[in-house]
DNA sequence: GCCAACGTTGGC
DNA sequence: GCCAACGTTGGC
């Protein structure tokens, strides 16, 4: 089983919203890099649920794969602000993975934490500049904020 | 294939 | 709202 971290802006999806559907398709996505990872996913994996651009921004909750990489329908959508005129069904550019709600932390692990604790060091989430919505995970590093989690 | 211009991300 | 750091685009 592989560990991962996922982004998203709580004002659009949050780790309430996920927990009230369950499980959602992981759309929207538009970089190749972290495409790229979701392709890499399997169902099983660990998803760190960050919140991004809000105050402050950290690690809300834990969830967990559970459908493979598949078309980001939203790319076919003309009305989607996530439409690309240049992707077809027989050739889709964008996929996505499924996820489900696994956990809300008892309180989210702000990212000022994340920086100072020893063990994520070497978190791709903290290196400079690290804008990917979607990243790997070590074994180690998600322990060590299971451990800030307190659970 | 280079690279300047432009757009986006996301912390602050 | 600012802006650094990137990724993408498009002219050449």
């Amino acid at each position: 089983m592989r560990h991962w971290l996922m982004k998203s802006e709580p004002d659009a999806f949050s780790i309430d919203d996920l927990k009230r559907l369950k499980k959602d398709a992981w759309s929207g996505v538009r970089n190749y890099q972290a495409r790229n990872f979701m392709k890499e996913m399997a169902v099983g994996d660990a998803v760190l649920f960050y919140h991004s651009s809000c105050e402050p921004p950290g690690v809300a909750g834990l969830a967990k794969v559970v459908a493979d990489a598949h078309p980001d329908a939203t790319q076919f959508d003309r009305r989607s602000p996530y439409y690309d005129p240049k992707a077809t069904k027989a050739k889709p550019i964008w996929a996505c993975v499924d996820v489900a709600f696994v956990r809300k932390f008892g309180r989210l692990i702000p990212l000022e934490e994340l920086r100072g604790a020893k063990a994520l060091k070497d978190m791709v989430l903290l290196r400079r500049g690290s804008r990917l919505s979607v990243q790997p995970v070590t074994k180690e590093e998600f322990d060590a904020v299971m451990k800030l989690a307190g659970k």
